[in-house]
RNA sequence: GGGAGCUUAGCUCAGUUGGGAGAGCAACUGCCCUACAAGCAGUGGGUCACAGGUUCGAGCCCUGUAGCUCCCACCA
């Protein structure tokens, strides 16, 4: 082993060594029980950023951890087209060069697309690999490529077939800058300052004007009506009349209905079909026409007269000034309003009133909530259930065709000859109807969305009835971050359940954002963002791992902060030394199995402590407690084995006893096996490092069991005797920085207690950790001498005479403090014991344990006061 | 308007069937002792936001209050 930890010297090796060697991949075996996680798909936009790096790490650990344990684990990798990410992304690139999408048309800018995606979709996954992930790269998927086309062609015909997707009129969110339509997920919302413009529209044949008020003045070219509440007495006697819309000069009907509120502005509204939802339901009650003012771009169209042409909030600025001095214009009051952004380009977003194609939600909905609902499904944590079922509950149609390039192309032709709509799973060359030839498709493709709510089972084969997909499928867990449940959680579970007639996956474990040091999201504009990818380079790709996964729980958000890498590196600094103390030391010395070994006191002690630790990380990590796990493992590895069990097995490392020399190194050896092997699914690359110089181990660690808790190893009784030791030698620690004494002086002990034979079988660790000469065994306190400190403990009296150190003084008042601790305690232990609620009700191992703590403390309490006595 | 979360040591956060408050970092003291100074030993530091309630027992369960954060809906 080489002296220092240095990560770059076998990260990448052994990466390449396990992907060589076909660790990775998951082959059906029917002996064993499957395990299966899909990867959320990555955008080939993308490069790796923090949020990747802690759903990657997550999903590797869980996934490392169920290999280790037999089961067949299936980690399914993949990247995703992300249709509108994407395409912004080289128009981008494109009006650099000074081309658009027209000039290449749509043959040309799809070429350039797959060009695209074959320089950039393997970046992401280089990058994948730099952070460990153990996924069976033979299955890399892309949401473009044939199998997952093929199953979104037959899950939309289908579905069309059922008529839960259809086309229609519907108001839309139209991005003006993407020139889409986005579904209602893909709308980001955000207050913002505007106005609340008075408008006065006169009555028709009247002396009397109805004042509307609006924030989006330039959409009145589309008002085909104005709205009163019915209930409204105001009002009531205009319903029926008309009013002459300002500018336009043209009439337009006064409608009662309930959508307008008697409290808010003038309790008069302007109905625009065309541009508001609310507005197109009223339009819908009432045959009122839509009329769209507006072109794809967020330009007016013909409908704004004089202002065509002119941008939406050009159009907005000159119209008010006409209005203003026309004098229709009464009021301007500062309003804010929450605005709808396009989640890619920020732009505003205009609702629209567009003929799309969209999934019929009510029927899809109800199962799904069903399936959380009966635990089919489970959140970790359960509270996002809640948030699941409100939107499901809630949901509206999904508008699934984008006005894009880059995506599925909707399998639906149109026949210029009659006119008949097809939808197929392949392509038609004629006319099923009337047998004519001039078949065009629809021009749009599909949300990313739609494709990826297939993934959990078009990765495994569908529409095909494949032995994979009967095997792995369902899948075990789904692990991704909060932000997209609605997205991709909701969308796979109703797609599962429709599909396939099975939820697509029993467990979703969520986690939160990764934040900055000061708790603020990482992002692009802000500049915040930290490169994983730098961090590895920096401290490797464990340490990050690590600092990702600690003290980390469920659906919660965490902070990165370069300290918190530091103290994980330093953590790898601690096992890559503690296993080369192991290692070196065990050079020419025979490593035998526990069986063979006559244990000591500190080794039944750590075997124990072990046993303890494999059996709660195994529980934690079943319940997908990640962040609790690392703790247990970080708290065993460094103060039970380095700074305890390292130090107690020098004595007999160093002295002359052969059969101890073998005896210490076979429990070292042991324990750091078991060690590298539950710490491998957290820290692979490290724990296979090391583990490959351990004696007598073989070939890479991550194909090893995972250790099992085995009672037999418990030794209960001798594990907590032991603790009297550490006892001890904490106590003689601790006096003689009290009292500044040198820690290389060594002292003598004299003790008053009942545990000869355990303590003479540890004299030489005693001796050794606590930095002392002798221990004599003597039967009062006068036999220490009076210049001597006396700890009290459970395990007996220590005196340690310091000479000229002791200050009776203060030796007087450090007992009298620990008597008041004990004292507490006792009233604690008392207080408990003499509660009959207590007695009555509280388990029987909870009253025998606080009866065996009021013996301990009242026995203390008498050696105390003796000493104090003696004083 | 509806919903959710958070409030625990100076800082960042764990604490999952209710049974003596924890970690990392920071602070203080002392140590290079043949794995590790990226270290070791020791020490200090908390009315677990507040107020009630349930219970023999509450950081944990219930109700309310305050502050912060997030999500959804809606606001012409």
């Amino acid at each position: 082993m080489e002296k220092k930890y240095n990560p770059k010297s076998f990260e990448d090796r052994l990466y390449r060594e396990w992907e060589e060697s076909g660790c990775f991949k998951a082959v059906r075996d029917d002996n064993k029980v499957p395990f299966t996680i899909v990867m959320p798909p990555p955008n080939i936009t993308g490069q790796l950023h923090m949020g990747h790096a802690m759903d990657e790490t997550l999903q590797d650990t869980i996934i490392r951890f169920k290999r280790m344990q037999g089961y067949c684990a299936l980690w399914l990798p993949g990247t995703d087209h992300a249709s509108i990410a994407t395409e912004v992304k080289i128009v981008e690139e494109m009006k650099r060069e000074g081309l658009t999408k027209e000039q290449l048309g749509r043959d040309g800018f799809l070429k350039r697309a797959w060009a695209w995606k074959e320089k950039y979709a393997g970046r992401i996954c280089d990058q994948l690999k730099k952070l460990g992930s153990s996924c069976d790269w033979s299955r890399l998927t892309f949401t473009m490529d044939e199998k997952c086309s093929r199953a979104v062609r037959e899950v939309f015909v289908n579905l069309y077939n059922k008529n839960l997707i259809y086309r229609g009129s519907r108001i839309i969110n139209w991005c003006p800058q993407c020139k889409t339509t986005l579904s209602d997920v893909e709308v980001e919302y955000a207050e913002e300052a505007g106005n609340l413009w008075h408008i006065k529209y006169f009555v028709e044949g009247a002396q009397r004007a109805l004042v509307v008020a609006t924030t989006r003045p330039e959409t009145m070219f589309g008002d085909t009506a104005v709205a009163v509440n019915p209930n409204d007495k105001r009002y009531k006697d205009l319903i029926g009349k008309n009013v002459i819309l300002p500018v336009v000069n043209k009439s337009i009907p006064i409608v009662g209905d309930e959508h307008a509120d008697m409290e808010f502005g003038t309790g008069v509204v302007k109905i625009t079909p065309a541009h508001d939802p609310n507005d197109f339901e009223v339009g819908q009650r009432h045959n009122l026409p839509a009329v769209r003012v507006m072109n794809d771009d967020g330009t007016m169209n013909a409908c704004a007269g004089k202002y065509e042409g002119l941008d939406r909030y050009e159009c907005r600025k000159r119209l008010l000034k006409e209005l203003e001095e026309d004098g229709y214009l009464v009021k301007t009051e500062p309003h804010t309003h929450n605005v709808g952004h396009c989640y890619r380009c920020r732009a505003t977003v205009e609702p629209i009133v567009s003929k799309q194609w969209f999934v019929k939600m009510e029927d899809l909905a109800r199962p799904a909530i069903d399936a959380v609902m009966n635990k089919k499904v489970t959140f970790i944590p359960e509270r996002f259930a809640k948030t699941y079922y409100n939107w499901m509950e809630n949901v509206k149609d999904w508008c699934i065709s984008r006005q894009l390039w880059w995506g599925h192309r909707i399998p639906v032709w149109y026949c210029a000859d009659c006119g008949a709509e097809i939808c197929k799973k392949s392509d038609p060359d004629v006319c099923p109807v009337c047998g004519g030839r001039h078949l065009k498709q629809d021009e749009d493709v599909l949300d990313t969305w739609f494709s990826s709510a297939l993934w959990p089972f078009s990765t495994l084969g569908y529409p095909d009835d494949t032995s994979d997909l009967e095997y792995f499928y369902p899948t075990d867990v789904l692990v991704t971050g909060y932000d997209i449940i609605f997205f991709w959680v909701s969308r796979m579970i109703f797609s599962g359940l429709e599909h396939m007639r099975k939820v697509p996956f029993r467990d979703v474990l969520m986690h939160g954002l990764v934040r900055d040091e000061k708790g603020r999201k990482m992002s692009k504009s802000l500049g915040n963002g930290v490169d994983p990818l730098e961090v590895i380079d920096k401290y490797g790709a464990d340490s990050l791992r690590f600092s990702l996964l600690q003290g980390v729980a469920p659906g919660n958000d965490t902070r990165y902060s370069d300290a918190k890498v530091e103290a994980c590196a330093n953590f790898m600094n601690k096992i890559w030394n503690a296993s080369r103390f192991v290692i070196t030391n065990a050079e020419g010395r025979t490593v035998k199995p526990l069986g063979e070994i006559k244990l000591c006191a500190a080794d039944k002690w750590i075997i124990s402590k072990l046993q303890a630790v494999i059996r709660d990380v195994t529980l934690a990590l079943n319940k997908y407690e990640l962040g609790v796990a690392c703790q247990m493992l970080y708290d065993f590895t460094w103060s039970d084995f380095c700074d305890w069990y390292i130090e107690l097995s020098k004595p007999a490392l160093y002295g002359a006893d052969e059969g101890k020399k073998d005896a210490a190194i076979s429990v070292l050896t042991f324990v750091l096996e078991n060690i590298l092997k539950l710490l491998h699914p957290f820290i692979p690359f490290i724990t296979d490092e090391i583990y490959r110089s351990v004696p007598g181990t073989d070939g890479t660690v991550m194909l090893k069991d995972y250790p099992r808790y085995n009672s037999k190893l418990a030794y209960k009784k001798d594990a907590a005797a032991f603790e009297g030791i550490k006892d001890i030698i904490t106590a003689v620690r601790a006096a003689k920085t009290e009292l500044g004494c040198a820690p290389s002086k060594k002292v003598s002990l004299y003790m008053v207690t009942e545990s000869k034979r355990l303590i003479s079988a540890n004299q030489d660790s005693i001796l050794k950790l606590a930095g002392a000469k002798d221990i004599t065994f003597i039967s009062e306190a006068s036999e220490a001498g009076e210049k001597a400190v006396a700890k009290v403990l459970p395990v007996g009296t220590v005196y340690i005479p310091m000479g000229e150190l002791v200050d009776l003084g203060k030796e007087r008042e450090r007992l009298e403090g620990e008597l008041e601790t004990v004292m507490s305690e006792i009233r604690r232990a008392d207080g408990k014991l003499n509660n009959t609620g207590f007695m009555m009700k509280a388990p029987k191992k909870l009253v025998d344990e606080e009866r065996a703590k009021l013996d301990k403390y009242i026995a203390m309490r008498e050696k105390i006061l003796e000493q104090l006595k003696n004083l």
